[in-house]
RNA sequence: GUCCCCAUCGUCUAGAGGCCCAGGACCGCGGCUUUUCACGUCGCUAACGAGGGUUCGACUCCCUCUGGGGACGCCA
């Protein structure tokens, strides 16, 4: 697209599997995506599974699975493999172990055998004295002998002097003095890396050429950026985004609603619908609302990234939802009835893609979600349909049950069966009878599809076929009220 | 408290000094359309946090304030 951007990035999405794939997440492994995508690059995939109380493998199943889903395929990472595997941190301990042996040999990180009870109390001493103090590691054990019977930790020797600038393609310069930063711990010590060392080791070895994160991340850039240093590798580049929160201004969470993929994807969102009001929050392009993913990949910059927090809108997502599943460009046909099978199915309904592709039309412009489109199928495919007793009550009364015998009658003879045959024999016998089809529409509804709202009335006379249609008229006239 | 970051309608945003008495979208509210529900369509409500500069001219640049957010862990 543009001659700047003529690199291929090589870029990463390293969520923790500690639940579910979060919809925030799902933001950063976007903007990551669209970058390797648009620049032609790729995009890795790793686990950073260095919390052991919190990590479940069942949480890496569920986020591949919602990745998958997504459409976010990944160049490297679990199952598909790479040349920089394992990609899976806690398979990695060796590595993490030997860099941190050769900082330690460089003179820019150093053995630790201070106990964390002895750094709470300090920690805790410290906030009684002053609850508003910052507590830093007082680098006590910078030049202590090796105590070869006592468990240590690693911890990076921070510069006092100085400061940390880099620039954020989002933010653009930040600088941070390194007054700041302290004695941070690389290592455990039971030999499992901390975020920061595992992230820096990690992105060097996989040669990660972007690190784009949530702006969460934007305090731990310039410690990384110390680390990268102290190795001596090149630092990447970094972007931070803006933050995803909830409509109360504080951080998205279950308490809020649905946050996780797997939940959007059981209410019957579209992937590229949830992608799509993703993308657009903190960027735009233009007036443009709605893309594809290829037209996503071709807009996307940085430039247009915004720097200020978000609050997340279930209902304008509903609506780029509502937006995509109505555009046969943006969700064809046959995959539209795809998604739509399982959830008509799950409402106790044997029915396959094949059976819902002739139907999508009749809901295309109605259904907001792949739910809503099931729920508003069901009446084509369930014998008897389920008719709503108030709505019969209302509706079904004796006279409108010889009426509907009529038109029974009427429609019988016609031929073809389609839409417009139907409506022109109905107009006809309407007019000869002198009504109004308002007379007539909502008790036809009611007997042919349950409801008192649905598809137009001969698109569903023409969908239901000629016997179910017929059927269901005559039915209603046995049974009245 | 320390360090970092942010600031346009309720929400997502356009805006890169005059094109803006601020545009689009969602939501909300009306009208039209209509056999129902929707779709569609027309319209309405609604914002540049405050104060100083800079400039012939600030939503746009600078400063201060105010208001938000993030981090300060042997979590990520």
């Amino acid at each position: 697209m543009n001659a700047t951007n003529a690199r291929k990035e090589r870029v990463r999405f390293a969520p923790s599997p500690t639940g579910y794939l979060h919809i925030g997440g799902v933001r950063t492994a976007l903007f990551n995506w669209l970058w390797a995508r648009k620049t032609g690059g790729a995009f890795i995939l790793r686990i950073e599974d260095t919390d052991q109380e919190r990590s479940t493998d069942e949480s890496v199943r569920v986020i591949l699975d919602s990745m998958r889903w997504l459409g976010l395929t990944w160049d490297e990472g679990p199952e598909v493999g790479g040349p920089h595997g394992p990609y899976t941190q806690m398979q990695r301990l060796a590595l993490y172990k030997e860099q941190a042996e050769a900082l330690i040999a460089k003179g820019r990180a150093y053995r630790c055998y201070c106990t964390k009870e002895e750094l709470d109390a300090q920690r805790t001493a410290l906030k009684a004295r002053d609850p508003k103090a910052n507590f830093k590691y007082p680098g006590t054990c910078r030049h202590r002998q090796d105590q070869p019977n006592l468990p240590f930790v690693v911890r990076f020797m921070a510069p006092e002097a100085g400061a940390v600038t880099y620039v954020d393609k989002v933010f653009g310069p930040v600088t941070t003095p390194n007054s700041a930063q302290q004695d941070f711990v690389l290592l455990r010590s039971d030999g499992v890396p901390l975020y920061n060392f595992g992230a820096v080791v990690d992105d060097a070895a996989m040669g990660i050429t972007m690190v784009v994160r949530g702006r969460d991340h934007m305090v731990n850039t310039p410690p990384q950026i110390l680390l990268y240093e102290a190795f001596g590798h090149s630092v990447p580049d970094f972007a931070h985004l803006p933050m995803m929160l909830a409509q109360s201004g504080e951080k998205l969470s279950k308490r809020h609603g649905a946050v996780s993929v797997g939940e959007y994807r059981d209410q019957g969102y579209a992937p590229w619908g949830v992608l799509n009001y993703l993308a657009r929050f903190g960027w735009s392009h233009g007036d443009q609302e709605v893309f594809s993913r290829e037209e996503l990949i071709a807009a996307f910059d940085w430039e247009h990234c915004n720097k200020s927090d978000g609050k997340f809108d279930a209902k304008k997502f509903l609506a780029v939802n509502a937006e995509h599943l109505k555009s046969p460009r943006l969700v064809p046909d046959a995959d539209y009835a795809a998604r739509t099978a399982p959830f008509v199915k799950a409402r106790g309904l044997d029915v396959d893609a094949a059976r819902v592709l002739p139907m999508v039309g009749l809901v295309r412009e109605r259904a907001t979600t792949f739910v809503d489109a099931a729920d508003r199928l069901d009446f084509v495919f369930r014998d008897p349909p389920a008719i709503d007793a108030a709505a019969a009550a209302k509706f079904v009364t004796a006279a409108s049950v010889t009426l509907l015998r009529e038109l029974a009658g009427v429609l019988g003879g016609v031929e073809p069966w389609a839409v417009h045959p139907l409506e022109e024999a109905t107009h006809a016998w309407l007019a000869k009878k002198g009504l109004a089809i308002k007379e007539v529409a909502q008790a036809a509804r009611v007997a042919l599809t349950g409801r008192t709202a649905s598809p137009g009335l001969f698109d569903v006379i023409a969908a239901l076929g000629r016997e179910r249609a017929l059927a269901r008229l005559t039915a209603a006239a046995h049974a009245p009220t």
